[in-house]
DNA sequence: TTCCTTAAACACG
DNA sequence: CGTGTTTAAGGAA
C-alpha cells in the first residue's frame, strides 16, 4: 500500500536527480556543515563501490521499488542487486540499519537531538534512497520504521519538547543500549562510565487496553516528577515544566529504570534494586535531585547539556544570525538569513544550540535542562562556541572536567532566572556572566592544566560524570581548525589560551567519542568522520572519507 | 538464533 | 493526522 512510490526514484525522473550530493549541501555546508555529519552511508557505500553515487542510487532505486511491495522480501530482494556490487548493501540504502541511520542523524545535529520530523528530513536529505520519497506524501513505510526503531531501541531516548509544540526530541542514549537489549555492563567503575546500565526486563507483553498501569504511558508529562520536589536549585523555576520525560519504553531496557523510578515516586524508595540504582544514584548523590531527575540528568548529561541557564559562554553567533528563529527550526532552507547561511543544519535542528554542558553535579536543576532541552524557548540561544572539531588529535582524557565543573558550579549559582526582558535577554545575561565569571574560573583552571591542581574543586565535585564539557556547537563557525576560535576568542576571556579551547574541544571530542563510540562495540561507524576528518570536504561528501566501517 | 526490516494495530493530543 | 509504542512476521547473516 504505501508503496506507491512509484518509480520515481527508481527510474525515472530521478535519473537526473540522482546526486544528492549537490543537493544536500549546496553551498552551505562547505565548511560549516550543516549537519555536521557525515554522510550516512554514502561514504561507506561509495567506498566500497568506489564510485558512483549514481550507481548507488540506481541500485537503490530498484530496490526501493521492490521494497515497497513486498514486505520483508523486499528488503533483500534488492539486496541482491546491491550485492552484486561489493556485496554489501543490505538495504536499499546501504548497509546501515535504520537505527544506525537514525543515530547518525542525531549525531549530526548540533545538539544531538532531533525531532521525528527532522529525522525524516535528514533521511531524505542524506540518504539517497529516501531522497525521493521524503517529503510529504506517502509516508512510506520507512517512516514507520524509523518510528519503530526509535521506540524500540534503548539507544534512543525521547526528551520532551514542548516549546515547539512539536514532538519530542530524540537523542542518543549515551550508553544506550545499543539494540533493544543487552544490558551490557554496568558501570562498575566510578569514573564516569557508569551511566545507566539498563537492564532490559522485557516483561512486556501485552498492554491490553487499559489496565496498564499509569506508568505505561509515561506520556504524562512530568506530572509526577516533572517538578520533582525540592528543587535544589530552587533559584529559578519560572519555567519549570516538564522537561525531559524519559520514555519508559516499557518493555525495553529503559523501562527498567524508568519503570522503577519514574513511575512514581521519586522518593527514595527507588533503591530497591541494587543494581541499577547505584549507578544512577551516584550522580545525584551529591545533590538532592530525585532519582528521576538524576536519571535524566545522567542521560542528558551524557549527551550534552549545559549547565545552568546561565552558564553559557559568550557567543557570537547571535550577532550574525541575529535573531535566530528558534522555532523555525524547520525551515531547512534558511540560508537566507543574513548571510549566515548556517545552513539548515542549524535551522533544522534548532537554532538554539546551547552550549556548555555541565555535569550532573551542577545539578543545575531540571529547569535548566529543561530549558536547554526544550531549548526553544528561553535558552541562550545564541551561545555557542566551539564545536567539535575534527581535528584534535589526541584525546585529552578528561581533565576538563574540572574546568567545566568550575564553570558549572559557579555559574550555577550566579544564575538565576532573570527571565527575559526583551527577547532574549538570556543571551545577554549569559554573556555578561560568561564574560565576567567565566574568565576567572577559566583562568584558574587553565593554569593548572592538570587535575592535580585543583583538589579542592575536585573534591567538591564527585565528578564522575564530569567528563563532558562540550561547549556549544555551532556549525557556523565550524571553524574547525582553521580559524576557529578567532571569533570566540574575542568574546572569551583572554585569559584562556588556545589551549583552553583545545581542551574544551578535546573534551568534546573525547566526550563524544566516549559517548558515541564508547562501547565501541558495534559502533564504529560513522560520525567518526567528523572527528577524523580533518578538513571538511565541503561538498565532497562523496569522495574521500575513508573511515571504514569495520 | 539473533538482528533487522516491514507492516500494522493501538493509544494519545 | 502525526507521534509513539508494541506486536507480529519474514528474511538474512
Amino acid at each position: 500500500m504505501e508503496a506507491p512510490e512509484p518509480g520515481p526514484e527508481a527510474g525515472g525522473g530521478p535519473g537526473g536527480s540522482v546526486e544528492i550530493d549537490p543537493d544536500f549541501e549546496p553551498q552551505s555546508r562547505p565548511r560549516s556543515c550543516t549537519w555536521p555529519l557525515p554522510r550516512p552511508e554514502l561514504s561507506a557505500a561509495q567506498q566500497e563501490a568506489g564510485g558512483p553515487a549514481a550507481a548507488e542510487e540506481e541500485g537503490a532505486g530498484g530496490a526501493a521499488a521492490a521494497a515497497g511491495p513486498g514486505r520483508a522480501e523486499g528488503a533483500r530482494g534488492p539486496g541482491a542487486a546491491a550485492a552484486r556490487k561489493g556485496g554489501s548493501r543490505r538495504n536499499a540504502w546501504g548497509n546501515q540499519s535504520y537505527a544506525e541511520l537514525i543515530s547518525q542523524a542525531i549525531e549530526s545535529a548540533p545538539e544531538k537531538r532531533l525531532t521525528l520530523a527532522q529525522i525524516y528530513e535528514w533521511m531524505v536529505r542524506f540518504v539517497p534512497y529516501f531522497k525521493d520519497k521524503g517529503d510529504s506524501n506517502s509516508s512510506a513505510g520507512w517512516k514507520n520504521s524509523i518510528r519503530h526503531n526509535l521506540s524500540l531501541h534503548s539507544k534512543f531516548i525521547k526528551v520532551h519538547n514542548e516549546a515547539t509544540g512539536k514532538s519530542s526530541w530524540w537523542m542518543l542514549n549515551p550508553e544506550g543500549g545499543k539494540s533493544g537489549k543487552a544490558p551490557r555492563r554496568r558501570a562498575a567503575s566510578m569514573d564516569n562510565s557508569s551511566k545507566l546500565a539498563k537492564v532490559r526486563g522485557k516483561a512486556s507483553k501485552k498492554k491490553a487496553s487499559l489496565q496498564a498501569a499509569p506508568e505505561a504511558t509515561a506520556d504524562s508529562p512530568g506530572s509526577q516528577f516533572s517538578k520533582w520536589p525540592g528543587s535544589p536549585s530552587s533559584r529559578n523555576n519560572e519555567d519549570s515544566d516538564v522537561w525531559t520525560s524519559f520514555r519508559p519504553r516499557t518493555s525495553s531496557n529503559a523501562s527498567t529504570i524508568s519503570a522503577r523510578l519514574s513511575p512514581i515516586m521519586p522518593e527514595q524508595d527507588d533503591l530497591p534494586d541494587e543494581k541499577l540504582l547505584p549507578s544512577l544514584v551516584y550522580s545525584s548523590a551529591s545533590s538532592n535531585v530525585p532519582p528521576t531527575v538524576t536519571e535524566e540528568l545522567e542521560l542528558i548529561d551524557g549527551l550534552n547539556l549545559m549547565s545552568p541557564s546561565s552558564s553559557m559562554l559568550p557567543t557570537q553567533q547571535s550577532a550574525s544570525g541575529g535573531p535566530v528563529q528558534r522555532d523555525s527550526s524547520f525551515s531547512l532552507r534558511t540560508q537566507n538569513s543574513a548571510g549566515q547561511a548556517s545552513t539548515f543544519g542549524t535551522s533544522l535542528f534548532n537554532p538554539v544550540d546551547i552550549s556548555l554542558q555541565s555535569s550532573v553535579n551542577c545539578f543545575s536543576g531540571p529547569q535548566t535542562l529543561e530549558a536547554l532541552l526544550t531549548s526553544s524557548s528561553p535558552p541562550p540561544s545564541d551561545v555557542m562556541m566551539t564545536q567539535v572539531d575534527p581535528i584534535l588529535p589526541q584525546t585529552g582524557s578528561r581533565l576538563n572536567s574540572q574546568t567545566f565543573l568550575l564553570l558549572g558550579g559557579q555559574v550555577t549559582q550566579n544564575k538565576t532566572s532573570p527571565v527575559n526582558a526583551r527577547g532574549k535577554p538570556l543571551a545577554q545575561q549569559s554573556e555578561s556572566i560568561g564574560a565576567s565569571a567565566l574568565p576567572s574560573m577559566l583562568s584558574v583552571v587553565a593554569s593548572p592544566q592538570n587535575t592535580a591542581s585543583m583538589p579542592t574543586l575536585k573534591a567538591q565535585v564527585p565528578a564522575p560524570t564530569a567528563q563532558a564539557v562540550h561547549l556549544g556547537t555551532q556549525p557556523l563557525l565550524s571553524s574547525v581548525s582553521s580559524a576557529p576560535f578567532g571569533v570566540n576568542q574575542d568574546r572569551l576571556p583572554t585569559d584562556l589560551d588556545v589551549d583552553m579551547y583545545m581542551e574544551n574541544l578535546e573534551c568534546d571530542v573525547d566526550y563524544i567519542i566516549n559517548s558515541d563510540l564508547m562501547d565501541g562495540e558495534g559502533l564504529d561507524f560513522n560520525f567518526e568522520p567528523i572527528l577524523s576528518t580533518p578538513s571538511y570536504p565541503n561538498t565532497s561528501q562523496a569522495s574521500n572519507h575513508t573511515w571504514v566501517p569495520s
